[in-house]
DNA sequence: ATAATATAATATCGATTGTTATTATTGTGC
DNA sequence: GCACAATAATAACAATCGATATTATATTAT
């Protein structure tokens, strides 16, 4: 109804919408769209680390584990020890998934399709444009601080309670 | 780095790290993205069933009565029993939701304004409308049949096996 | 009026996701 | 070369979300 401060709102709308449209599809692959992510960016780095792979895919590491451990117990992927660094693991795809990459793709086609319906290429690109500005803009935004107040109204001079809140989230190097 | 293709991915993403500022914008009241989503909506539909509310916000009937226990267990909200239908409940702010609703409107402006930078509202607006258009999209695609493909390959005519694929989602009346 | 069906809300269970902590290894300052 | 911080992967636990089932009430067809 209104026109932009919905925009939260209906922006997570659309991506569950989307989500649960292309994972409809992709069933007859056994996918959920997290998997499918991780190995059309798999296919294109092979021999990365499990590290890498997270920060190619904005997935956090916990969660890229157990995406992980599904696919290399389904025989999709596989790790191999790092010769250069003991901790890594190098990710590979096994032959198994070059037809289920192609097949990805297509999905992806097909669901952009119908979500696209009435929208010309024109607008298609200047909408993947802006979103990818968006993309940029949020991803670049610092994490706030986590301001613990404890019941209420002490405004802030609570120096040792928010040394959590120093800490960060992890930032991803270049 | 593609252009078109990886359209879902990104999406998810977005929406993903959208909600995780505005989630730590909202920190302070202490709510979730579709909390707020809730509360927003019914501000503006006060009195409500819950059957109304899931289909204004698109939330899973299951969903939202999580979510409305939460937030009538600490006094955001009531449910009241229809006068008119024994089944249902009409859904009422509490006072203490006033202000809050204010605070919400308020954090989503900050928090587009975060993501939208280097965007003109000309473009914006143009992005919300596309977003929009795709949202109805999405929205209005029938589900798919599952295809309950057992092994693999047999082609289909198992008349008995997809009784529970007829079964479509519960499609929301005009 | 009554039987069959649909609807509103909710319970239950399983899968997914997020958060924090743990372990093994590597890099760094002294 | 050694204490100490940083990093790679993972474990353990809590919160969330989705699908199906259940219960009470309402609506419809006969």
């Amino acid at each position: 109804m209104n026109d932009l401060r919905s925009f939260g709102f209906v922006l997570k709308g659309i991506s569950r919408l989307y989500t649960r449209r292309f994972e409809e599809r992709a069933r007859p692959l056994g996918f959920t769209l997290s998997q499918c992510k991780v190995l059309v960016y798999l296919a294109r780095h092979e021999g990365v680390s499990q590290a890498r792979l997270c920060e190619l895919t904005e997935i956090e590491p916990m969660n890229l584990v157990r995406i992980l451990d599904h696919m290399e117990s389904e025989g999709w992927l596989e790790r191999r020890a790092d010769p250069a660094d003991r901790r890594a693991r190098q990710l590979f795809l096994k032959p198994k998934s070059t037809p289920a990459v192609e097949a990805i793709w297509i999905i992806s086609d097909v669901v952009r399709d119908e979500a696209f319906a009435g929208i010309s290429l024109k607008q298609a690109r200047e909408l993947v444009s802006l979103l990818e500005k968006v993309h940029a803009n949020v991803l670049a935004l610092a994490p706030l601080p986590v301001i613990d107040s404890g019941p209420r109204a002490s405004a802030g001079s609570d120096k040792t309670s928010n040394s959590r809140a120093q800490r960060a989230r992890t930032v991803v190097k270049s």
